[in-house]
DNA sequence: CGTATTGTTGAGCGTAGTCAAAGTTAGTGG
DNA sequence: CCACTAACTTTGACTACGCTCAACAATACG
């Protein structure tokens, strides 16, 4: 059982693109959970395991992540409340990378059965759900334009654009200025970027009135502005946000 | 109608990963198809357009690529025979990127509703098709770390070798030491480089007897050699190679 | 209050970008 | 078959964005 609060996000999200049903809302709420805690930096996925369950993200934020070879990590995308981290487990062999929190966050822990038992009876929800893996890949290309075609300044705007607005499509923000909890090494990891050089991308982004700084986190100020540094575009969020 | 030779990469590559019924393969090959050529550099589909059908590459090479503001070309992914160039345009909205052929190409063009109506009537093959969007999702992932965390060198090393990799999966090549159809640029595009970095940098690998280089074309001369330079593993592909 | 983590700043460097021109190749039409 | 052209490749000179290394400062947290 996920107690309707926390499920607000999600079907705020969903509720975006098409309707549900309230016998569909209520399957997804009736879903066997475990509920479980991570500190920051914790692992939820490690890249080779076989994927045992499914995890719906109920508070703070994960990243997907890899490590390469020579040891530096590259984000892949950010969740917030509302995104289940790892649905393509439920098809794939093996994680083919490592979800990892960003802050302290809680997740219902759903097994693998238990979801294909939901899309089976419930069409529109398995529809909603594959929905979400298309976003995820359509996100995945705007993100790989952003790292191969786009300077500092244009990455961290674009990268800032997309948190601010995911959010408050899920309600997890009142406005487009709200404050993200990242360090400096999180967006530097995001855009492919070093740590030094995303610390003075940023200082010239808050000079320029677009964000202000503190310590672990950002405050979109001018969001407008950052869409305009970032070349941002919503449409391959896909109604998700 | 699509004859047996042209769907052998692709149940080449799907019996990978699971087995197909006779039944599976007969709904397959009697989809009704329109085909349809391309030349070289045409546009497939176009990125904000609404999708009607869906499209099996028969022959040559395509890729997925958005063009910036500023008129820069980021490739996302190449096709090659046996692939379906836009699948996710099933349930989206509208087409987040575009698809461009690299070499001239030959597809099947098949109705959204076909496609449904096989999925639906065959469940093995729509297992098949959301596996391969999840791979998809899967390579673009490994694309973000490949352009945001890898030199030059690397980058070009690893997109040769997953693209020789996935020919010979595909029956499309004997060995690995494949010729690919691509000129330089493509290659910087596909690599988030420029045409001038990516000249150097192939002459760089063909000096090292990494590979060949002629006209619009390179041959992979020691695959080996350009998995060590490129940290390449195959994890990423799941098996589709 | 001490310590680990995170952020800041400076100096120097190097990979990759820019601009420009010349050289090649394949294709086209005369 | 050859001249012409467009596309592609190559080379050089110069630039600059972002990286590296290193030291230090600020913040949170036990």
């Amino acid at each position: 059982m996920i107690d309707a609060d926390a499920l607000k996000p999600l079907f705020r999200r969903w509720e975006k693109r098409s309707e549900l049903s309230s016998a569909d809302r209520e399957a997804i709420a009736a879903l066997p959970v475990t509920r479980r805690q991570f500190p920051r930096n914790a692992y939820l996925v490690r890249e080779g395991e076989p994927p045992r369950e499914c995890a719906l993200l109920l508070r703070g934020t994960t990243c997907r992540q890899k490590v390469t070879v020579r040891g530096a990590r590259q984000i892949l995308s950010f969740h917030i409340a509302g995104d289940f981290v790892d649905l393509h487990n439920c098809l794939l062999g093996e994680a083919d990378h490592n979800v990892q929190a960003i802050t302290g966050a809680e997740v219902a822990v759903i097994p693998k059965a238990a979801i294909a038992d939901v899309t089976l009876h419930h069409p529109a929800v398995g529809r909603a759900m594959w929905l979400d893996t298309l976003i995820d890949s359509s996100v995945h290309r705007e993100w790989v334009v952003n790292v191969g075609r786009r300077n500092a300044r244009s990455r961290i705007s674009h990268l800032l654009c997309e948190l601010s607005l995911r959010l408050q499509a899920s309600g997890l923000s009142e406005s487009l200025s709200c404050e993200l909890q990242l360090n400096q090494q999180d967006i530097a990891d995001a855009t492919g970027l070093t740590d030094v050089h995303t610390n003075r991308t940023l200082h010239a982004l808050r000079r320029d009135g677009l964000i202000g700084l503190s310590f672990r986190s950002l405050k979109v100020l001018d969001w407008q502005g950052l869409r305009n540094e970032g070349e941002f575009s919503e449409r391959y969020l896909h109604h998700a946000a």
